[in-house]
RNA sequence: GUGGGCGUAGCUCAGGUGGUUAGAGCGCCAGGUUGUGGCCCUGGAGGUCGGGGGUUCAAGUCCCCUCGCUCACCCCA
């Protein structure tokens, strides 16, 4: 039923009933064991932050679309991604932290932004990030780690590929090309060509051209590096790089790495991924179901030059975020979504006040045992309390009555099998 | 921002060309044993038909406006 918009909430968000909140744990359930298994350790920071340590000049949508406002002098903003106030953490304490550093992630992030598919306002992402690892080991292990996860979720099966591709390829070849005078017009340049797939080759073209932008090329310059973005081999772009390339070696080590995980066959190697964000430096790479009908379920790339551009020292560093928007509509169309049952154990129930002392002191004896007891409160029929203990799911009920009490027993019922025993009370 | 679909019970939805007290399934409540669940049977509660206006003897049904949800595009994680 339609109700008034200041009763519902806010558009591209969502209330999480019981179910839905079983379904979100387990998710999160598996990005935690994930992250356990891999050696990483669990940080969290506040949703709200200044609002500037979102603010980048290289015209990001993901900065066009933060939350925002003015509080007594002060510009604060909901995160709308995490590495900015992982960064920040980091840089806090950079003297005092042994590197490499393995954190991860469970955050809400905040993007206003129109509703599609797979696509809110309010979502939740895992994140995992390697700071102080140049190499692409560390690369190597975090889409491993995706690929554990996609693997738990029942998506182990190549419904899922992860395509990528390396700025420092991009950006060697531009700076021995058309950057060679303004490198400063890179990240800007990047922000434009991630759209390729979106807006098509002429618009992206018609972007790099634009006198009024950052990166103003040439028709056939915009045109040659639109050209660069349609090689798919790993050789193909070797033989686009310049001589001797370092990223091209990079990616060529990443491959033998991740085939070393046994992974390589789901991961592509595509030109045409940049991402969106102005701060990659180096490898990156988005996950795609196989079939491309839904939106990425998850990217990410290194990006060495961040902290230094916060004012920090430079730590090199890689991550990922991975949205729980979207991999929930993949599990839903692959049927994967599980049914969670509410993981009661005991029903303890009173028939009579008089008993409720005991029945008291049985439930908190049980959950001191670590079972999860749900104590009847009012006075309930024994019909009415078997009834709910089973669609509760519980594996047994304990029934304390004036028989029961005067015999100092109380009776179990096992709800599988119907099975009762008395038990002694104390 | 553009275009489409949709708003009827807690949920999922039926309700040709406008016509008596608006329906189903599930769920909920009660009963079918006096202290015993699942299955089954019976009964019940529950609806400003998103909201407002209009046409009409008569509107859930037609028209206009409006709000909301949703999908696609635009755009982008």
């Amino acid at each position: 039923m339609a109700r008034p918009s200041d009763l519902q909430a806010p558009r591209g968000t969502r209330d999480f009933y019981p179910e839905d909140l079983r379904l979100r744990s387990w998710l999160f359930a598996h990005f935690r064991e994930v992250s356990r298994r891999f050696g990483f350790e669990e940080v969290d920071a506040p949703v709200v932050e200044h609002a500037e340590l979102f603010t980048r000049k290289a015209g990001e949508e993901i900065v066009e679309q933060l939350y925002h406002w003015e509080m007594h002098d002060r510009h604060l903003a909901l995160r709308p991604e995490m590495t900015p106030s992982i960064a920040r953490m980091v840089m806090a304490r950079a003297g005092a932290l042994r590197l490499p550093l393995r954190w991860f992630t469970v955050t809400q992030n905040w993007r206003y932004e129109r509703m599609t598919r797979g696509r809110k306002r309010e979502h939740f992402q895992w994140n995992m990030d390697v700071w102080g690892e140049p190499g692409v080991g560390a690369e190597a292990e975090l889409l491993a780690a995706i690929f554990a996860l996609l693997e738990r979720v029942g998506l182990g099966g190549g419904q899922v590929r992860i395509q990528l591709n390396s700025r420092a390829l991009l950006e060697e070849t531009l700076r021995a090309g058309v950057l060679r005078e303004r490198p400063e017009a890179f990240e800007p340049l990047c922000v434009i060509v991630d759209k390729l797939a979106k807006i098509g080759a002429d618009a992206v073209v018609e972007q790099l051209r634009d006198p009024a932008g950052a990166v103003r090329l040439s028709a056939d310059e915009a045109r040659d590096v639109v050209g660069l973005l349609g090689v798919t081999g790993l050789d193909d772009a070797a033989a686009a790089a310049p001589p001797g390339s370092h990223a091209v070696a990079e990616l060529r080590r990443l491959f033998e790495l991740l085939a070393a995980y046994g992974v390589a066959d789901r991961v592509d190697f595509d030109a045409s991924v940049v991402r969106g964000l102005a701060y990659y430096t180096g490898v990156v790479f988005e996950a795609y179901d196989a079939d491309r009908k839904l939106r990425a379920v998850c990217g990410g790339g290194r990006y060495d030059r961040l902290l230094e551009t916060l004012g920090g020292p430079r730590i090199p560093a890689v991550g990922f975020g991975f949205g729980d928007v979207v991999i929930a509509e993949l599990l839903a169309d692959h049927g994967l979504l599980p049914a969670l049952a509410r993981g009661l154990d005991d029903v303890v129930c009173a028939l009579g006040e008089a008993q409720r002392p005991a029945a008291i002191a049985l439930a908190q004896r049980l959950r001191a045992s670590g079972r999860s007891v749900e104590l009847v409160l009012g006075d309930t029929r024994p019909k009415r309390v078997l009834a709910d203990a089973d669609k509760a799911g519980a594996a047994r009920v304990w029934l304390l009555g004036p028989d029961e009490a005067a015999r100092g027993v109380v009776r179990v019922r096992e709800l599988a099998t119907g099975a009762e025993r008395d038990e002694a009370l104390s």
